[in-house]
DNA sequence: CAGTGGTCTAGACCACCTC
DNA sequence: AGGTGGTCTAGACCACTGA
Protein backbone atom coordinates (compact mmCIF):
# COMPACT_ATOMS: atom_id res chain seq x y z
CA UNK A 1 0.00 0.00 0.00
CA UNK A 2 1.38 3.51 -0.85
CA UNK A 3 1.61 6.31 2.20
CA UNK A 4 2.37 9.21 1.87
CA UNK A 5 2.74 9.69 5.63
CA UNK A 6 5.81 9.48 7.83
CA UNK A 7 5.42 10.50 11.44
CA UNK A 8 6.11 14.17 11.80
CA UNK A 9 7.56 14.74 8.41
CA UNK A 10 5.35 16.50 5.64
CA UNK A 11 5.06 14.29 2.87
CA UNK A 12 3.72 14.85 -1.18
CA UNK A 13 -0.30 14.73 -2.18
CA UNK A 14 0.45 11.10 -3.30
CA UNK A 15 -2.37 9.46 -2.86
CA UNK A 16 -4.01 5.85 -2.79
CA UNK A 17 -4.02 3.86 -5.93
CA UNK A 18 -6.42 0.89 -6.39
CA UNK A 19 -4.20 -1.69 -4.44
CA UNK A 20 -5.68 -4.30 -2.22
CA UNK A 21 -5.31 -3.87 0.95
CA UNK A 22 -6.46 0.06 0.26
CA UNK A 23 -6.45 1.92 3.89
CA UNK A 24 -7.78 5.54 3.82
CA UNK A 25 -5.39 8.21 4.97
CA UNK A 26 -7.23 8.92 8.03
CA UNK A 27 -6.59 5.20 9.25
CA UNK A 28 -2.98 5.81 8.55
CA UNK A 29 -3.22 9.22 10.87
CA UNK A 30 -5.33 6.82 13.32
CA UNK A 31 -2.65 4.42 13.30
CA UNK A 32 0.37 6.94 13.99
CA UNK A 33 -1.49 8.41 16.55
CA UNK A 34 -2.37 4.89 18.55
CA UNK A 35 2.14 4.22 17.90
CA UNK A 36 2.68 7.75 20.00
CA UNK A 37 0.07 6.57 22.80
CA UNK A 38 1.45 2.60 22.39
CA UNK A 39 4.96 3.92 22.83
CA UNK A 40 4.02 6.14 25.44
CA UNK A 41 5.11 9.39 23.98
CA UNK A 42 1.57 10.89 24.86
CA UNK A 43 0.77 9.54 28.75
CA UNK A 44 -2.40 9.07 29.84
CA UNK A 45 -3.78 12.39 31.29
CA UNK A 46 -1.64 14.32 28.85
CA UNK A 47 -3.01 17.07 26.07
CA UNK A 48 -2.10 15.58 22.40
CA UNK A 49 -1.58 18.54 19.98
CA UNK A 50 -4.23 20.34 18.30
CA UNK A 51 -5.81 19.26 15.46
CA UNK A 52 -4.13 22.32 13.50
CA UNK A 53 -0.71 20.97 14.87
CA UNK A 54 -1.49 17.27 13.88
CA UNK A 55 -2.80 18.69 10.35
CA UNK A 56 0.31 19.98 9.34
CA UNK A 57 3.27 17.50 11.12
CA UNK A 58 1.02 14.54 9.01
CA UNK A 59 0.51 16.94 6.04
CA UNK A 60 -3.13 16.19 5.15
CA UNK A 61 -5.99 18.50 5.90
CA UNK A 62 -7.51 19.26 9.33
CA UNK A 63 -10.87 17.42 8.37
CA UNK A 64 -8.69 14.28 8.13
CA UNK A 65 -7.20 14.33 11.55
CA UNK A 66 -10.31 14.88 12.96
CA UNK A 67 -12.15 11.79 11.33
CA UNK A 68 -9.36 9.77 12.88
CA UNK A 69 -9.92 11.21 16.48
CA UNK A 70 -13.41 11.14 16.31
CA UNK A 71 -12.89 7.56 15.83
CA UNK A 72 -9.92 7.27 18.50
CA UNK A 73 -12.75 9.21 20.95
CA UNK A 74 -15.62 6.93 20.15
CA UNK A 75 -13.24 3.95 21.56
CA UNK A 76 -12.15 5.57 24.33
CA UNK A 77 -8.98 6.37 23.78
CA UNK A 78 -8.89 10.15 23.35
CA UNK A 79 -11.01 12.76 24.94
CA UNK A 80 -12.04 15.94 23.53
CA UNK A 81 -13.01 19.16 25.58
CA UNK A 82 -14.26 21.76 23.70
CA UNK A 83 -11.72 24.75 23.93
CA UNK A 84 -9.43 22.92 25.83
CA UNK A 85 -7.65 20.15 23.64
CA UNK A 86 -8.00 16.42 23.04
CA UNK A 87 -6.64 14.62 25.92
CA UNK A 88 -5.60 10.63 26.32
CA UNK A 89 -8.21 9.02 28.42
CA UNK A 90 -7.35 8.07 31.83
CA UNK A 91 -8.77 5.58 34.29
CA UNK A 92 -7.58 7.85 36.70
CA UNK A 93 -10.70 10.30 35.64
CA UNK A 94 -13.00 8.74 38.39
CA UNK A 95 -15.87 9.49 35.65
CA UNK A 96 -14.66 6.32 34.00
CA UNK A 97 -14.71 3.93 37.11
CA UNK A 98 -17.45 2.20 35.68
CA UNK A 99 -16.54 1.64 32.56
CA UNK A 100 -15.23 -2.06 33.19
CA UNK A 101 -17.64 -2.56 36.02
CA UNK A 102 -21.07 -3.37 34.99
CA UNK A 103 -22.21 -3.13 38.41
CA UNK A 104 -25.77 -1.00 39.76
CA UNK A 105 -27.73 -1.65 42.94
CA UNK A 106 -31.46 -3.12 42.05
CA UNK A 107 -32.72 0.35 44.09
CA UNK A 108 -31.34 3.72 44.48
CA UNK A 109 -27.72 4.64 43.62
CA UNK A 110 -24.74 2.73 44.27
CA UNK A 111 -23.18 3.39 47.13
CA UNK A 112 -19.82 4.34 47.59
CA UNK A 113 -17.10 1.26 47.23
CA UNK A 114 -14.03 0.51 48.87
CA UNK A 115 -11.58 -2.77 47.19
CA UNK A 116 -10.06 -4.81 50.55
CA UNK A 117 -6.98 -6.50 48.60
CA UNK A 118 -6.58 -9.89 50.26
CA UNK A 119 -3.75 -11.45 49.31
CA UNK A 120 -0.90 -10.90 46.51
CA UNK A 121 1.40 -13.50 45.46
CA UNK A 122 3.62 -14.77 42.77
CA UNK A 123 4.36 -18.04 40.89
CA UNK A 124 4.17 -19.53 37.63
CA UNK A 125 1.48 -19.93 34.86
CA UNK A 126 -0.37 -23.11 34.59
CA UNK A 127 -2.30 -23.77 31.27
CA UNK A 128 -5.15 -22.06 31.54
CA UNK A 129 -3.57 -18.61 33.22
CA UNK A 130 -1.04 -19.08 30.05
CA UNK A 131 -3.58 -19.56 27.38
CA UNK A 132 -5.66 -16.33 28.49
CA UNK A 133 -2.47 -14.11 28.94
CA UNK A 134 -0.72 -15.33 25.45
CA UNK A 135 2.44 -16.82 28.25
CA UNK A 136 4.24 -19.82 28.40
CA UNK A 137 3.22 -22.49 30.68
CA UNK A 138 5.95 -21.48 33.81
CA UNK A 139 6.32 -18.35 33.01
CA UNK A 140 6.22 -15.94 35.81
CA UNK A 141 2.84 -14.34 36.81
CA UNK A 142 1.18 -12.42 39.58
CA UNK A 143 -2.10 -13.86 41.57
CA UNK A 144 -4.19 -11.87 43.72
CA UNK A 145 -7.24 -11.69 45.43
CA UNK A 146 -9.83 -8.52 46.16
CA UNK A 147 -13.21 -7.50 47.72
CA UNK A 148 -14.99 -5.15 46.68
CA UNK A 149 -17.69 -3.95 49.43
CA UNK A 150 -20.36 -1.38 48.24
CA UNK A 151 -21.77 0.09 51.58
CA UNK A 152 -21.40 -1.74 54.61
CA UNK A 153 -21.81 -5.19 52.18
CA UNK A 154 -19.13 -7.50 50.10
CA UNK A 155 -20.43 -7.79 46.60
CA UNK A 156 -17.68 -8.63 44.41
CA UNK A 157 -14.68 -11.51 45.12
CA UNK A 158 -12.12 -10.79 42.43
CA UNK A 159 -9.26 -13.40 41.68
CA UNK A 160 -6.59 -11.64 39.25
CA UNK A 161 -3.79 -13.24 37.53
CA UNK A 162 -1.25 -10.72 35.42
CA UNK A 163 1.72 -11.47 33.84
CA UNK A 164 4.49 -11.43 36.15
CA UNK A 165 7.52 -9.38 33.86
CA UNK A 166 4.95 -6.09 33.20
CA UNK A 167 4.52 -6.01 37.28
CA UNK A 168 7.29 -6.51 38.93
CA UNK A 169 7.24 -4.83 42.38
CA UNK A 170 3.49 -5.31 42.35
CA UNK A 171 2.97 -6.48 46.03
CA UNK A 172 0.07 -6.73 48.73
CA UNK A 173 1.99 -3.42 50.27
CA UNK A 174 1.56 -1.73 47.09
CA UNK A 175 -2.02 -2.80 47.14
CA UNK A 176 -2.76 -1.56 50.25
CA UNK A 177 -1.46 2.01 49.88
CA UNK A 178 -3.01 2.70 47.17
CA UNK A 179 -6.88 4.75 47.18
CA UNK A 180 -7.09 4.62 43.61
CA UNK A 181 -8.98 2.70 41.65
CA UNK A 182 -6.41 -0.52 40.19
CA UNK A 183 -6.34 0.07 36.30
CA UNK A 184 -5.72 3.73 37.51
CA UNK A 185 -3.18 1.91 39.65
CA UNK A 186 -1.70 -0.20 36.72
CA UNK A 187 -1.97 2.92 34.41
CA UNK A 188 0.29 5.27 36.41
CA UNK A 189 2.49 3.14 38.37
CA UNK A 190 3.27 -0.01 35.39
CA UNK A 191 2.40 2.00 32.07
CA UNK A 192 -0.41 -0.45 31.56
CA UNK A 193 -3.31 1.30 30.09
CA UNK A 194 -6.59 -1.25 29.92
CA UNK A 195 -8.51 -0.48 26.64
CA UNK A 196 -11.05 -3.29 26.39
CA UNK A 197 -12.40 -6.49 27.56
CA UNK A 198 -13.84 -9.36 27.14
CA UNK A 199 -16.12 -10.71 29.37
CA UNK A 200 -17.80 -14.19 29.49
CA UNK A 201 -20.95 -14.73 32.05
CA UNK A 202 -22.13 -17.66 34.45
CA UNK A 203 -24.05 -18.83 37.03
CA UNK A 204 -22.20 -21.11 39.45
CA UNK A 205 -22.39 -22.39 43.03
CA UNK A 206 -20.94 -20.89 45.56
CA UNK A 207 -17.95 -22.54 46.83
CA UNK A 208 -14.72 -22.24 49.23
CA UNK A 209 -13.23 -18.92 49.66
CA UNK A 210 -15.66 -17.22 47.46
CA UNK A 211 -18.44 -18.33 49.79
CA UNK A 212 -16.79 -17.44 52.52
CA UNK A 213 -15.76 -13.78 51.78
CA UNK A 214 -18.80 -13.14 50.33
CA UNK A 215 -20.56 -14.40 53.87
CA UNK A 216 -23.18 -16.66 51.58
CA UNK A 217 -23.84 -20.17 52.32
CA UNK A 218 -21.88 -22.82 49.85
CA UNK A 219 -24.01 -23.92 47.05
CA UNK A 220 -25.81 -20.33 46.51
CA UNK A 221 -26.45 -18.98 43.00
CA UNK A 222 -22.81 -16.40 42.82
CA UNK A 223 -22.23 -14.64 38.87
CA UNK A 224 -19.17 -15.65 37.61
CA UNK A 225 -18.14 -13.15 35.43
CA UNK A 226 -14.67 -13.83 33.55
CA UNK A 227 -12.70 -11.02 32.28
CA UNK A 228 -9.78 -10.91 29.77
CA UNK A 229 -8.49 -7.20 29.52
CA UNK A 230 -6.39 -5.76 26.60
CA UNK A 231 -3.14 -3.06 26.83
CA UNK A 232 -3.07 -1.14 22.97
CA UNK A 233 -2.29 -3.87 20.09
CA UNK A 234 -4.92 -6.08 21.29
CA UNK A 235 -2.43 -7.83 23.49
CA UNK A 236 -4.09 -9.92 26.56
CA UNK A 237 -2.46 -8.39 30.26
CA UNK A 238 -5.21 -9.11 32.57
CA UNK A 239 -7.12 -12.67 33.27
CA UNK A 240 -9.79 -12.49 36.18
CA UNK A 241 -12.88 -14.10 37.58
CA UNK A 242 -14.48 -12.31 39.39
CA UNK A 243 -18.12 -13.39 42.03
CA UNK A 244 -20.67 -11.09 41.84
CA UNK A 245 -23.38 -11.47 44.93
CA UNK A 246 -26.67 -10.65 42.75
CA UNK A 247 -28.46 -10.15 45.49
CA UNK A 248 -29.20 -6.54 46.56
CA UNK A 249 -26.90 -5.66 43.01
CA UNK A 250 -27.43 -6.79 39.40
CA UNK A 251 -25.11 -6.95 36.06
CA UNK A 252 -26.20 -3.97 33.74
CA UNK A 253 -25.79 -4.34 30.13
CA UNK A 254 -27.36 -2.01 27.69
CA UNK A 255 -27.95 -3.19 24.33
CA UNK A 256 -28.39 -1.31 20.90
CA UNK B 1 -34.53 27.78 19.39
CA UNK B 2 -34.23 28.49 15.42
CA UNK B 3 -34.40 26.32 12.93
CA UNK B 4 -34.32 26.42 8.86
CA UNK B 5 -36.21 23.36 8.65
CA UNK B 6 -39.40 22.29 7.37
CA UNK B 7 -39.52 18.66 6.47
CA UNK B 8 -39.11 18.18 2.48
CA UNK B 9 -39.48 22.05 2.11
CA UNK B 10 -36.19 23.66 1.56
CA UNK B 11 -35.67 27.00 3.66
CA UNK B 12 -33.20 29.89 3.64
CA UNK B 13 -29.82 29.25 5.08
CA UNK B 14 -30.50 30.84 8.33
CA UNK B 15 -28.58 29.29 10.99
CA UNK B 16 -28.13 28.66 14.59
CA UNK B 17 -28.01 32.46 17.22
CA UNK B 18 -26.55 31.75 21.20
CA UNK B 19 -29.86 29.97 21.64
CA UNK B 20 -29.99 27.92 25.16
CA UNK B 21 -31.41 24.81 23.62
CA UNK B 22 -28.96 24.82 20.54
CA UNK B 23 -28.69 22.13 18.49
CA UNK B 24 -26.64 21.21 15.47
CA UNK B 25 -27.94 21.17 11.89
CA UNK B 26 -27.13 17.65 11.40
CA UNK B 27 -29.08 16.74 14.79
CA UNK B 28 -32.01 18.48 13.98
CA UNK B 29 -31.35 16.30 10.08
CA UNK B 30 -31.22 13.18 12.09
CA UNK B 31 -34.17 14.02 14.43
CA UNK B 32 -36.61 14.66 10.86
CA UNK B 33 -35.03 11.28 9.31
CA UNK B 34 -35.77 9.98 13.01
CA UNK B 35 -39.64 11.16 12.20
CA UNK B 36 -40.06 9.45 9.06
CA UNK B 37 -38.64 6.06 10.93
CA UNK B 38 -40.88 6.01 13.61
CA UNK B 39 -43.99 6.91 11.35
CA UNK B 40 -43.30 4.30 9.50
CA UNK B 41 -42.83 6.24 6.07
CA UNK B 42 -39.55 4.35 5.77
CA UNK B 43 -39.85 0.59 6.44
CA UNK B 44 -37.34 -1.93 7.68
CA UNK B 45 -35.48 -3.05 4.87
CA UNK B 46 -36.57 0.01 2.48
CA UNK B 47 -33.63 2.26 1.32
CA UNK B 48 -33.93 5.64 1.74
CA UNK B 49 -33.14 8.71 -0.36
CA UNK B 50 -29.37 9.09 -1.01
CA UNK B 51 -27.52 11.98 0.58
CA UNK B 52 -27.93 13.91 -2.39
CA UNK B 53 -31.30 13.75 -2.47
CA UNK B 54 -31.89 13.92 1.30
CA UNK B 55 -29.83 17.28 1.21
CA UNK B 56 -31.47 19.03 -1.46
CA UNK B 57 -35.00 18.62 0.32
CA UNK B 58 -33.35 19.85 3.83
CA UNK B 59 -31.92 22.52 1.94
CA UNK B 60 -28.59 21.71 3.54
CA UNK B 61 -25.20 19.99 2.26
CA UNK B 62 -24.59 16.70 1.66
CA UNK B 63 -21.91 17.14 4.62
CA UNK B 64 -24.67 17.64 7.45
CA UNK B 65 -26.86 14.64 6.26
CA UNK B 66 -23.83 12.67 6.13
CA UNK B 67 -22.99 13.34 9.70
CA UNK B 68 -26.45 12.92 10.67
CA UNK B 69 -26.38 9.52 8.81
CA UNK B 70 -23.52 8.38 10.30
CA UNK B 71 -24.60 8.84 13.77
CA UNK B 72 -27.71 6.97 12.90
CA UNK B 73 -26.06 3.98 11.08
CA UNK B 74 -23.67 3.86 14.29
CA UNK B 75 -26.81 3.29 16.22
CA UNK B 76 -27.52 0.68 14.04
CA UNK B 77 -30.70 2.84 12.92
CA UNK B 78 -29.26 2.58 9.37
CA UNK B 79 -27.28 0.69 7.49
CA UNK B 80 -25.28 1.91 4.42
CA UNK B 81 -23.92 0.03 1.92
CA UNK B 82 -21.16 1.45 -0.34
CA UNK B 83 -22.88 1.76 -4.19
CA UNK B 84 -26.02 0.40 -3.49
CA UNK B 85 -27.72 3.37 -0.79
CA UNK B 86 -28.50 3.29 2.74
CA UNK B 87 -31.10 1.15 4.61
CA UNK B 88 -33.31 0.92 7.14
CA UNK B 89 -32.06 -1.60 9.46
CA UNK B 90 -34.26 -4.73 9.99
CA UNK B 91 -34.22 -7.58 12.49
CA UNK B 92 -34.98 -10.11 9.56
CA UNK B 93 -31.38 -9.70 8.31
CA UNK B 94 -29.59 -12.89 10.11
CA UNK B 95 -26.92 -11.24 10.40
CA UNK B 96 -28.26 -8.98 13.26
CA UNK B 97 -29.79 -11.93 15.12
CA UNK B 98 -27.49 -12.21 17.85
CA UNK B 99 -27.69 -8.25 18.13
CA UNK B 100 -29.69 -8.42 21.16
CA UNK B 101 -28.51 -12.52 22.40
CA UNK B 102 -25.32 -12.11 24.05
CA UNK B 103 -25.04 -16.12 24.04
CA UNK B 104 -22.10 -17.72 23.15
CA UNK B 105 -20.71 -21.49 23.13
CA UNK B 106 -18.21 -21.82 25.61
CA UNK B 107 -16.23 -24.33 23.10
CA UNK B 108 -16.45 -23.88 19.05
CA UNK B 109 -18.99 -21.94 17.21
CA UNK B 110 -22.86 -21.80 18.40
CA UNK B 111 -24.83 -24.40 16.84
CA UNK B 112 -28.16 -23.84 14.71
CA UNK B 113 -31.23 -22.71 17.26
CA UNK B 114 -34.80 -23.08 17.53
CA UNK B 115 -37.10 -21.20 19.08
CA UNK B 116 -40.12 -23.23 20.49
CA UNK B 117 -43.33 -21.34 21.78
CA UNK B 118 -44.84 -22.95 24.76
CA UNK B 119 -48.12 -21.05 25.56
CA UNK B 120 -48.99 -17.58 24.82
CA UNK B 121 -52.18 -15.79 26.66
CA UNK B 122 -53.48 -12.59 27.49
CA UNK B 123 -54.40 -11.40 30.95
CA UNK B 124 -54.09 -7.73 33.01
CA UNK B 125 -50.96 -6.14 33.75
CA UNK B 126 -50.03 -6.58 37.43
CA UNK B 127 -47.81 -3.51 39.20
CA UNK B 128 -44.71 -4.88 37.72
CA UNK B 129 -45.25 -5.49 34.22
CA UNK B 130 -47.64 -2.25 34.13
CA UNK B 131 -44.39 -0.33 35.52
CA UNK B 132 -41.73 -2.07 33.29
CA UNK B 133 -43.53 -1.22 30.27
CA UNK B 134 -45.33 2.36 31.06
CA UNK B 135 -48.56 1.08 31.60
CA UNK B 136 -51.72 1.28 33.89
CA UNK B 137 -52.28 -1.42 36.19
CA UNK B 138 -55.03 -3.75 34.47
CA UNK B 139 -54.06 -2.63 30.86
CA UNK B 140 -54.33 -5.90 28.75
CA UNK B 141 -51.25 -7.56 28.00
CA UNK B 142 -49.88 -10.60 26.54
CA UNK B 143 -47.74 -13.24 28.08
CA UNK B 144 -45.24 -16.07 26.30
CA UNK B 145 -43.32 -18.73 27.25
CA UNK B 146 -41.35 -20.39 24.95
CA UNK B 147 -37.61 -22.22 24.51
CA UNK B 148 -34.73 -21.71 22.90
CA UNK B 149 -32.55 -25.01 21.70
CA UNK B 150 -29.25 -24.70 20.52
CA UNK B 151 -28.21 -27.80 18.78
CA UNK B 152 -30.45 -30.93 20.71
CA UNK B 153 -30.47 -29.08 24.48
CA UNK B 154 -32.53 -26.63 25.36
CA UNK B 155 -30.80 -23.71 26.48
CA UNK B 156 -32.58 -20.39 27.76
CA UNK B 157 -36.10 -20.30 28.80
CA UNK B 158 -38.44 -16.88 28.15
CA UNK B 159 -41.03 -15.63 29.68
CA UNK B 160 -42.19 -12.25 27.58
CA UNK B 161 -44.79 -10.06 28.26
CA UNK B 162 -45.81 -7.58 25.99
CA UNK B 163 -48.47 -4.55 25.37
CA UNK B 164 -51.81 -5.99 24.70
CA UNK B 165 -52.69 -3.07 22.03
CA UNK B 166 -49.84 -3.51 20.10
CA UNK B 167 -49.88 -7.06 19.65
CA UNK B 168 -53.72 -7.83 18.28
CA UNK B 169 -53.86 -11.00 16.93
CA UNK B 170 -50.72 -12.61 18.70
CA UNK B 171 -51.30 -16.64 19.57
CA UNK B 172 -49.40 -19.75 20.03
CA UNK B 173 -50.76 -20.70 16.58
CA UNK B 174 -48.68 -17.35 15.32
CA UNK B 175 -45.42 -18.15 16.70
CA UNK B 176 -45.43 -21.82 15.84
CA UNK B 177 -46.32 -20.34 11.86
CA UNK B 178 -43.32 -18.18 12.16
CA UNK B 179 -39.99 -19.45 11.59
CA UNK B 180 -38.67 -16.31 11.70
CA UNK B 181 -37.02 -14.46 15.02
CA UNK B 182 -38.95 -13.25 17.40
CA UNK B 183 -37.93 -9.45 16.79
CA UNK B 184 -38.22 -10.15 13.13
CA UNK B 185 -42.05 -11.16 13.00
CA UNK B 186 -42.76 -8.59 15.40
CA UNK B 187 -41.37 -6.22 12.91
CA UNK B 188 -43.14 -7.55 10.18
CA UNK B 189 -46.41 -8.19 11.68
CA UNK B 190 -47.16 -5.60 14.26
CA UNK B 191 -44.85 -2.48 12.93
CA UNK B 192 -42.97 -2.98 16.46
CA UNK B 193 -39.46 -2.40 15.79
CA UNK B 194 -36.97 -2.49 18.82
CA UNK B 195 -34.03 -0.48 18.84
CA UNK B 196 -32.62 -0.56 22.22
CA UNK B 197 -32.59 -3.19 25.60
CA UNK B 198 -31.42 -2.70 29.09
CA UNK B 199 -30.23 -5.97 30.85
CA UNK B 200 -30.13 -6.59 34.42
CA UNK B 201 -28.49 -9.95 35.07
CA UNK B 202 -28.81 -12.07 38.63
CA UNK B 203 -27.54 -15.78 39.64
CA UNK B 204 -30.57 -17.53 40.53
CA UNK B 205 -31.90 -21.22 41.83
CA UNK B 206 -33.57 -22.97 39.66
CA UNK B 207 -37.43 -23.48 40.34
CA UNK B 208 -40.54 -24.40 39.12
CA UNK B 209 -41.48 -24.26 35.13
CA UNK B 210 -37.75 -23.14 34.24
CA UNK B 211 -36.11 -25.87 35.90
CA UNK B 212 -38.67 -28.73 34.26
CA UNK B 213 -38.25 -27.41 31.27
CA UNK B 214 -34.64 -26.60 31.18
CA UNK B 215 -33.94 -30.15 32.84
CA UNK B 216 -32.12 -29.26 35.46
CA UNK B 217 -32.11 -29.92 39.24
CA UNK B 218 -34.36 -27.20 41.36
CA UNK B 219 -31.74 -24.95 42.84
CA UNK B 220 -29.31 -25.54 40.23
CA UNK B 221 -27.86 -21.87 39.74
CA UNK B 222 -29.18 -20.47 36.61
CA UNK B 223 -28.78 -16.52 34.79
CA UNK B 224 -31.30 -14.53 35.04
CA UNK B 225 -31.63 -11.80 32.08
CA UNK B 226 -34.16 -9.15 33.07
CA UNK B 227 -34.57 -6.80 29.82
CA UNK B 228 -36.77 -4.41 28.92
CA UNK B 229 -36.94 -3.56 25.48
CA UNK B 230 -37.33 -0.10 23.58
CA UNK B 231 -38.69 1.24 20.05
CA UNK B 232 -38.55 4.45 19.08
CA UNK B 233 -38.90 7.27 21.08
CA UNK B 234 -37.32 5.34 23.92
CA UNK B 235 -40.94 3.97 24.61
CA UNK B 236 -40.97 0.24 26.32
CA UNK B 237 -42.32 -2.67 24.58
CA UNK B 238 -41.14 -5.67 26.00
CA UNK B 239 -40.50 -7.13 29.62
CA UNK B 240 -38.68 -10.26 29.44
CA UNK B 241 -36.82 -12.80 31.47
CA UNK B 242 -34.77 -15.08 30.79
CA UNK B 243 -33.29 -18.05 32.25
CA UNK B 244 -30.18 -19.08 30.85
CA UNK B 245 -28.39 -22.16 31.24
CA UNK B 246 -24.73 -21.59 31.89
CA UNK B 247 -23.02 -24.60 31.42
CA UNK B 248 -21.84 -25.45 27.49
CA UNK B 249 -22.67 -21.64 27.38
CA UNK B 250 -22.46 -18.13 28.56
CA UNK B 251 -23.18 -14.52 27.90
CA UNK B 252 -20.38 -12.85 26.27
CA UNK B 253 -19.81 -9.59 26.51
CA UNK B 254 -17.19 -6.95 25.42
CA UNK B 255 -16.68 -3.60 27.34
CA UNK B 256 -14.96 -0.94 25.47
C1' DC C 1 -8.00 38.14 23.49
C1' DA C 2 -6.03 33.89 21.26
C1' DG C 3 -6.42 29.01 20.99
C1' DT C 4 -9.09 24.96 21.01
C1' DG C 5 -12.67 21.80 19.31
C1' DG C 6 -17.46 21.88 16.71
C1' DT C 7 -20.26 22.87 12.67
C1' DC C 8 -21.22 23.76 7.88
C1' DT C 9 -20.26 24.38 3.12
C1' DA C 10 -18.85 23.37 -1.85
C1' DG C 11 -16.38 20.81 -4.73
C1' DA C 12 -13.33 17.15 -6.33
C1' DC C 13 -12.34 12.56 -6.86
C1' DC C 14 -12.41 7.41 -5.56
C1' DA C 15 -14.63 2.80 -4.77
C1' DC C 16 -18.43 -0.03 -5.36
C1' DC C 17 -22.75 -1.65 -7.49
C1' DT C 18 -26.05 -2.22 -11.29
C1' DC C 19 -27.65 -1.79 -15.73
C1' DA D 1 -22.35 4.96 -17.94
C1' DG D 2 -24.58 6.60 -14.10
C1' DG D 3 -25.79 6.26 -9.34
C1' DT D 4 -24.52 5.36 -4.63
C1' DG D 5 -21.72 5.89 -0.50
C1' DG D 6 -16.59 7.00 1.01
C1' DT D 7 -12.63 10.09 1.26
C1' DC D 8 -10.18 14.41 1.19
C1' DT D 9 -9.61 19.28 0.85
C1' DA D 10 -9.88 24.40 1.96
C1' DG D 11 -12.06 27.78 4.08
C1' DA D 12 -15.52 30.10 6.91
C1' DC D 13 -17.61 30.79 11.09
C1' DC D 14 -19.44 29.37 15.90
C1' DA D 15 -18.91 27.80 20.82
C1' DC D 16 -16.15 27.08 24.69
C1' DT D 17 -12.05 27.87 27.70
C1' DG D 18 -8.63 30.37 30.11
C1' DA D 19 -5.27 34.02 30.51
Amino acid sequence: MKSRLSSFHPAPPVNFSSSPTFSPLYRQIKNLIMEQLASGEWRPGDAIPSEADLALRFGVSQGTVRKAVDEMAMENLLVRRQGKGTFVATHDDPHSFFRFLRLAANEGKLPVSRSIPLECSRGCAGAEVAQMLGLKQGDPIVMMRRLLYFGDAPVVFDEIYLPGDLFQDLSLETLKESDKSLYSLFETRYGVRMIRADERLFAVRAEGIAAQQLNVEEDSPLLLVERVAFTYGDKPVEWRRGFYLTREHHYHNELN
